[in-house]
DNA sequence: ATTCATACATCGTTATACGATGTATAAACT
DNA sequence: AGTTTATACATCGTATAACGATGTATGAAT
């Protein structure tokens, strides 16, 4: 494809980096902000957002630090490494990229 | 994810409905196209395309027919079928609106 | 006392992108 | 004449990923 083969599955990696790059996040809270942002179109199921988190974690992109809430709550804060903060960048530049291809093909499809 | 999980996975069959959509082609055709339009940057391997265009046949969205060119070769073309044709603005809708939401979270992340 | 939301996690299934590989023909080059 | 290259179809196996299902545990609300 050219792109990345990981682009589209991607778009996971892509708004994990980009949320985190705003601020740390827990995971539930990945899910809850997504769903808000998104008007509840995107809800990120668990069984793919833990396992993509461990992923980015253990290619050296996330931070991780145990954090205990105002009531006594654990919860596992995740934070952009210098590496993570690169890959957002570059993950967004991919994502750009790709859709203004489709979108170009896309147009010229009725011109 | 809300979307079909067809999405993602899902532009190929989206770029290859929209551009049969402007004309009938055949395989290898719709692999120059993609490249010549994207420049170069988007290239369907055979290995995707085939398999790609007998599902979306075997659903009902493409109709083939054997032709035979100017210096006697076969060529396979495919042309939508009118559901091939419901389902390329289908899948043309659900690709906005998944880039819309995609976008949205992106550009509140460093809002 | 019980249900619900929060919060973590893993496993198995299903599907898919694509590299590798194979066949065949015509054109172009040497 | 012989070889390579582009065209043109196709299948198979591998790797991977999304996610439904499932499990555990806690605090808050009913």
């Amino acid at each position: 494809m050219g792109f990345d083969r990981e682009l589209l599955k991607g778009s996971i990696a892509l708004l994990i980096l980009k949320l985190l790059s705003e601020r740390d996040m827990y995971g539930y809270e990945i899910i809850q902000e997504s769903l808000r942002r998104s008007h509840d179109a995107f809800e990120f199921k668990e069984g793919t957002l833990y396992p993509a988190l461990h992923q980015l974690h253990k290619r050296g992109y996330l931070r991780t630090e145990w954090r205990t809430g105002g009531n006594g709550k654990q919860r596992k804060y995740y934070g952009l490494t210098p590496a993570g903060r690169k890959a957002a960048r570059r993950s967004e530049q991919e994502w750009f990229s790709f859709t203004g291809v489709v979108n170009a093909i896309l147009s010229k499809a009725h011109s």
